[in-house]
DNA sequence: CTTATATAGTTAATATGTTAAGCTTTTAAG
DNA sequence: CTTAAAAGCTTAACATATTAACTATATAAG
């Protein structure tokens, strides 16, 4: 057994916190932006996937917007109630859900789009691009383990 | 306005879902252990925290564990009924809570840390000590950022 | 065709996240 | 001393996270 298998590793050398504090810094700022157009983080995190991708099916907006299916569930529900996507089952497999946004859904999206970007171009500005970048890479990285 | 105030960033480059996204990575083999012994993230962080500082505040331990007065106070209120915890009230400022982990906490928190020091090394093993501290520094600058 | 298994989503139960309101104790003014 | 404001924590209400169980549809085996 190593030495760090018995010691007890400083908070601030654990790779989980370090990434829920620095996420949470972030996130600082944009939820305010985001709460004041009624939408919470995970609603936007789907309305942005839809965006981006076009219509997909659940499955494929729960792995992109990193949701696990049971929030999913629920999230789309009430998305749907007010109006900002809408949902039907594939024709070919009638397991899976298809959703797409609304017109309303569109309008709003780009709406809020502008305002998170003023946010992020200030990061990117006091943080410096090339750092953001190197962070991306690394995340991506880890994001790759399988574990053990 | 700027390009990129307009047009929709792709969520691979979100520092935010990029951060859950790793973060997801890690906890999909830290959790089950955990599990093992009973405990959920949030509970592990608040232990670990007691373990690293020694007696605390309720303030001081949300804080470092990275976790908001109203999930902690819910989270203590088990832990000490679990026996994991004792709380009393401060001496000097009767507002404070101090919170300290019990002889039953200790031990619990001995068991575990081999285990999760196994996990975390071979993280450090198949991603390099080197990109694993250039990850924890960068995120620690973003930490920092107050926003805007 | 029929059955076993896998897949995609939903529902349920418990725990935490987030914001706002409330309570108690301190601190600062007056 | 008395009162107003601030600080530390808790409670409440709603949304999400996590795991397990459940439903319905698809697919593969026999």
């Amino acid at each position: 057994m190593t030495e760090q298998e018995n010691k007890l590793q400083q908070t601030s050398k654990s790779l989980p916190i370090a990434m829920l504090r620095a996420r949470e810094a972030i996130m600082l700022s944009f939820r305010p932006v985001l709460a004041k157009h009624g939408f919470t983080e995970q609603q936007w995190r789907v309305l942005r996937v839809l965006g981006e991708k076009g219509p997909a099916d659940a499955g494929q907006v729960a792995f992109e917007a990193c949701i696990l299916a049971p929030s999913l569930s629920r999230i789309i529900g009430k998305l749907e109630k007010d109006k900002y996507i809408s949902r039907f089952i594939d024709a070919k497999d009638g397991r899976r859900i298809n959703l797409s946004l609304t017109s309303l859904g569109k309008e709003t999206l780009q709406k809020i789009v502008p305002e998170i970007g003023i946010i992020y171009n200030s990061l990117e500005k006091s943080y410096g691009e090339e750092k953001l970048t190197t962070l991306l890479e690394l995340l991506s990285e880890i994001s790759q383990w399988k574990g053990r």
